[in-house]
DNA sequence: GCGTAAACGAGACGGTACGTCTAGTCTTCGA
DNA sequence: TCGAAGACTAGACGTACCGTCTCGTTTACGC
């Protein structure tokens, strides 16, 4: 369960000791970064605004951290694992009712919530648009953030063709983007609102096709 | 089809005369803007470099625009329609053969081909990546760059549909999505390769829908 | 009357044609520029603010005039023309009413009136600070201002020691610096308050000598 | 003997620990701020061109400073002391040997040797020039470089009436005005040249008066 | 428990870029 | 053809952060 934390420093540094890394510090740091995020946005959030923010020195931020977009990533995914845990004990499931439709319409509309929510928003947000122009950081998301997810839906959509739900020549990895692909691009590019409404339809559309039967 | 430009500079300015405007330094500032762009990446790219480079008083950049991102987004619109000029008589033209499948797919290969340009793909992801975080940018983005294409799909669709090809019930603005969301993403967030193949798969998914007939 | 005006511009331009030079901008120049001196000192006043406050163009003042030096230096030329004028038909006079005493002791009070005019002070102040650093305008500046009350001063002190009043082997070229360079080095440097009363000592002090008769 | 540094910054400011700060960096900017005096003056002198030639940030400047004057005067102060210490362990000498006349020439050649220094001319009139203008930097060089000459002045002055040699009643407050004022005025004005004979004329007609006896 | 080494807060340092301001030049227009 | 207006190149201004580099000061481990 445990999420591997990267933490690693610029190579070729003589690696601080990280046993002795203190976890106020670092606590500060992430509520620091979101909050700033939050409250001023991506680019006027500064390192010295978090380190002044979080009462530590720059060092100490510089010390575990390569980028702003480094910290702000896993404060982002300590934000995530902590409202998952919150959420139960069985954080990662994707129900299956052996309705596909109604199972997929149900996770999509608990995502469109959490776009929604603007703790998640402002800092979501920040992060994809780094992504966007540098690629590790965005295969690093894409890995970390949102792969879990996606081995759901492709679980889910694998049971659905050996119920003989979908045909089984369809990739599952192909066929979930559409589910998930309107929704991101509406959300990341302004194309458009977002609602339970939306991703019902689009749960709809894709199962059955566009074309008459 | 003159696209309007809208230069205005800041608000509540004495506003300056646009009709005594220098095209010799709009135009080594647009093209020093999206050279930078390409060689440095976003966040490298300066006004004060785009001055340097194109040989002109930072002074007259603010005049005429306010942000880095609004000086690259016209450059971009800038080169956008000089290739379309470049391109032919009949820009904005969909392909209506009869075939729908077939139209969609040479027109989301025809994409792909663009993605991958690399004259066009630093600038588009830079101002993508603006647009995730500043809304107002990213719905002009939206409205002059995508919105177009977008138009062009569903007229086809509504086409498609008076043939009977698609069914009649379903929104083609919604319907578009299919086509062009999965694609965006995978190129925004590198969450795949895009390739001519895996455009085609999506239309015939698309199409004929995930469920067996 | 009429004293020179050099008015020359850049050496080796074209020469404008003085005869259609518009005297009214002339004007609003100069009072633009005193004005501005006395408000804002002469570090702020600029050579744009003295055109915008004339409702003048840049250039006008370009064309004329080589520097904001040259500008405010013929505005207080102009200045000290007028307030001669306006002080009676024999401006040039120093009094010889045979006690030397006395007469230097009147003209010092009246400089010492002068000197504390806030209308002189700021543009006086200027330009003397101009001088100090710029040889040229220094000199141009003893010539042109201080020259001729200096050469009252020779003459009278002249009439004096063919009165047998000052000895005959003094320079009065040097004697009149024992009145005039102490209030001048109290007025530069802040090195001291000056008042009549000080003045009149200066002209006793520098009579008599220090050493005892 | 050791003269107070004000380096003050800005009031309000955190005021940054000066224990802290380097003492090469401010080696290097008083050298290059009197360097850039001399060579390009004191207008065509910027804090940005001394940051460069210190090789210094710029805020390490502005950290410690107040303004191009500010350096300056600290600049110019350190160069006085430095001098002042290489001329030996008894600076602040006046001579005594009972001959005020020749005493004061003495003093008065030294002086007229320091003020056509090139190493000194150019700062001295920068810092005076601005002096002229902002009468608090004005005060501070007078109480700063000049009082304390001024005072041996005084003292010299007073011996040399309690020795008989100067009239009682004369106030040497004023009297030393004689000596200097004129030499200043030639100086800073450009009124007339300065020289070793120029300087003892003074002292005799300052002693003697002008009047006959 | 004590000495020591590393992590810490603090912040000065050499820098880059910002957005504003002014200088001085060049261009356009109307009188 | 000149004066007014103002856009232009150029670059200094003072500010904000950058990432690096000391400073002392905790802190926690091994002796």
């Amino acid at each position: 369960m445990a999420v591997q934390k990267s933490t690693q420093p610029a190579p070729g540094k003589p690696a601080p000791d990280s046993t002795r890394r203190s976890e106020k510090s670092r606590r500060a740091i992430y509520d620091a970064a979101l909050a700033l995020v939050v409250e001023a946005g991506y680019p006027k959030t500064t390192i010295e605004g978090i380190a002044a923010r979080a009462g530590v020195g720059k060092q100490t931020i510089y010390r575990w951290w390569s980028s702003k977009a480094d910290v702000l990533m896993e404060a982002f995914l300590d934000l995530a694992e902590q409202s998952m845990e919150e959420a139960g004990p069985a954080p990662y499931a994707f129900p299956d009712t052996g309705d596909l439709a109604a199972d997929i319409k149900a996770v999509l509309r608990a995502t469109v919530d959490e776009l929604r929510d603007p703790r998640f928003e402002a800092p979501s947000r920040a992060l994809a648009a780094e992504g966007v122009v540098n690629e590790e950081l965005g295969r690093e998301l894409v890995a970390k953030l949102m792969q879990p997810s996606l081995d759901l839906y492709i679980t889910r959509l694998r049971a659905a063709q050996e119920a003989g739900q979908v045909r089984p020549e369809i990739d599952p990895r192909i066929a979930l983007e559409f589910f998930i692909s309107p929704l991101a691009q509406r959300w990341l590019q302004h194309t458009g609102p977002i609602s339970h409404e939306y991703t019902d339809t689009l749960v709809d559309y894709a199962l059955h096709g566009l074309a008459p039967r």
